[in-house]
Formats: C-alpha cells, sequence, structure tokens
DNA sequence: CAACATAAATTACTTTTAGTAAGTACATGC
DNA sequence: GCATGTACTTACTAAAAGTAATTTATGTTG
C-alpha cells in the first residue's frame, strides 16, 4: 500500500478504505483488484466456458469431459475444474474405488452461471455464418487500405 | 493433415471432410478448430467482456476506455479492440488529427455480443456477494479434509 | 526557438499462463 | 508379468500477458 503524504491524501484515502469493503461486497468489474475480476476470470476462461455448458443440467466424469470438450488437455481440465470448484460453481464427487471414479456437476449457483455463458455460447454458434462474413468484409476494408497506402 | 493407410480410413476421413465445411458453417463450440472457438476467445478474453459492456450504447475513445477499465494496459486495450474489430464487433473511427483522435463504437453484431456478455457481467455483480460466501464455504471444506487427512 | 504536452499506438523486455508429454497409483483381465 | 483404465500430477516448452520506454506530428509554453 502507498504511504500518505499530506494529510489530506490520508483523509482522501481513509475515505476510499472506507467505501472500498462497501465497494467490493457488491461486485464492480470496471474496478481493478475487485474480487469480480478472478470470478468472470474462471467463467469466461477458455474452457470454463465450455465446462459450464457441458455440465448444464446433467453429472458427467472427468473423462466425459475430456472427451465432449474437443482438444482440452487432462491439466487445463483438472485446473479449470479447481477454479470453478472453489467458486462453489461445481460439485466434485469422489467414490474411492479402482480405477478412480469422480463425478462433476454443477451448484445452484453454477447452473445459474452456465445459463448465462450458454447465452454467449449459443448466441456465437447461431450467429457463426454473420460472423463469418463479417470478418470477411473487415479483411476487405484492410487490404484496401493497404493497397491505398502503397500508392503513397 | 494425416496420410490414410487403409481404404477404410480414407472413406471416414473423406466423409469428415466432406462435413467438415457444413459443420463449421454454424459454429460447434465443442469442436476443436472450429472458428467459432477464436471468437469465444475474443468475446470472453480478460479485457474483450469489458470493453463491449463498456461501449454497450455509447461511443468511446481510445483514452476513455482506459480511464474507464481500471487496470488495462494500452498495449492490451489496443491489442483486444483489434481483435474484437477483425470479427466485425467494433467499428474504429480515426480523425486524422493531431493529437490523435479515435473513436471506438460497437456494430450491430457488437451490441448483440455485447448483451450476451453484459448478462454474465451483470449476473457476477449481482450474486457477488452470494459467490463470496460459496467461496469461503468450500476454502472451511477443504480445510477441514485437510484436518482429517493430517489426522491418519 | 527549443522544450514540452497530447492521444494513440507500438516495441523490447520480463513474468505469468497455457500447452505437451510423460509419470503415478492400484486393481483387473490376458 | 504386462497391458489396461481412470483421474490426476509434474517437468518442460511455447505462447500470451504485463511493464515500461519510445514513436509520431503538431500546437502551446517559456
Amino acid at each position: 500500500m502507498k504511504k500518505n503524504i499530506s494529510t489530506q491524501t490520508a483523509v482522501l484515502d481513509d475515505q476510499d478504505a472506507a467505501s472500498f469493503t462497501e465497494r467490493f461486497r457488491r461486485g464492480d468489474l470496471f474496478s481493478d483488484q475487485c474480487p469480480s475480476r478472478d470470478v468472470l476470470k474462471h467463467i469466461t476462461s477458455r474452457w470454463g466456458v465450455l465446462i459450464l455448458v457441458a455440465l448444464q443440467g446433467q453429472t458427467l466424469r472427468f473423462s466425459d469431459l475430456r472427451r465432449k470438450i474437443k482438444g482440452v488437455s487432462e491439466k487445463m481440465l483438472a485446473q479449470t475444474l479447481q477454479a470453478l470448484e472453489s467458486d462453489g460453481f461445481v460439485k466434485r464427487i469422489s467414490y474411492p474405488v479402482v480405477p478412480p471414479h469422480v463425478d462433476y456437476s454443477l451448484s445452484a449457483l453454477g447452473e445459474e452461471a452456465a445459463q448465462q455463458v450458454a447465452g454467449i455460447a449459443n448466441w456465437i454458434e447461431d450467429k457463426m455464418p454473420e460472423i463469418t462474413q463479417a470478418r470477411q468484409a473487415v479483411a476487405a476494408e484492410r487490404e484496401q487500405e493497404a493497397a491505398a497506402r502503397a500508392e503513397n
């Protein structure tokens, strides 16, 4: 933490400190250091989104998830599941058998989060043709500009 | 691409190749290599979410965004804006004046995307107290388990 | 007239994160 | 006694993000 030099800044910092807890109790994603940023990070992480959508309304084993979410490594799957578990979105139930058997499912909070990210996921899948078209249009524009710059 | 050894796998690969375009025309986020994965990456990237929400319904300059989104570096802001522009979500208008003036706003497609991510953003901010509680509960559980393991 | 400020980047460099491949534990079937 | 299946973990490498200084062109200040 920064040391205060003048009395005035000290007072200002104290006001900040007083509102700090209150400001972060309800999340504020535009604020640096707000814990909600970590939650956003976990939920919207590359594999977090897909895990949440995959587990919506169903229980799956580790290997099921690995098969369903094409391209995820065991390391990242385990890591992301642990992050989501820490946030209370994912429930992990381990049966002490050999070979191991571990079930993953969503908590009530996790199902809510999953609905939100499913919104994005479905929107992207739906609009993918439009997006592809838009990407090509932007790329074409850029080429034209590049050609115009080359003439000078 | 893998070389086919038997005729049978060749046929299977041809089927895959035939359906490849069709399978990816509409996005499939669970498929590896589907272009929709890149779009998801851009939209749900650490700063992508915040940029989309910040630009919802309004035009902002580069420096406005930098001020609004606390903690973003100039490099990452520029980089993420470029990615979102490539996907056709963000419109960039540069006025050739000194000092430079560049306006950023959302396209129709971008506004739709922003609505989706705003859903997550608002949900997190709303539920942050609950999430904080859940996290503490999970942390407490883990400590208990750790203590139980230590007894053995 | 030289120094400085300004907005929007970009570049070089460091640190953090993600990806890859191999290893671990233990019972069961061949 | 060696391969198999499951859910991880670990060591290493590649990629991405963070940090700080530099760029560009011009108008204002001293």
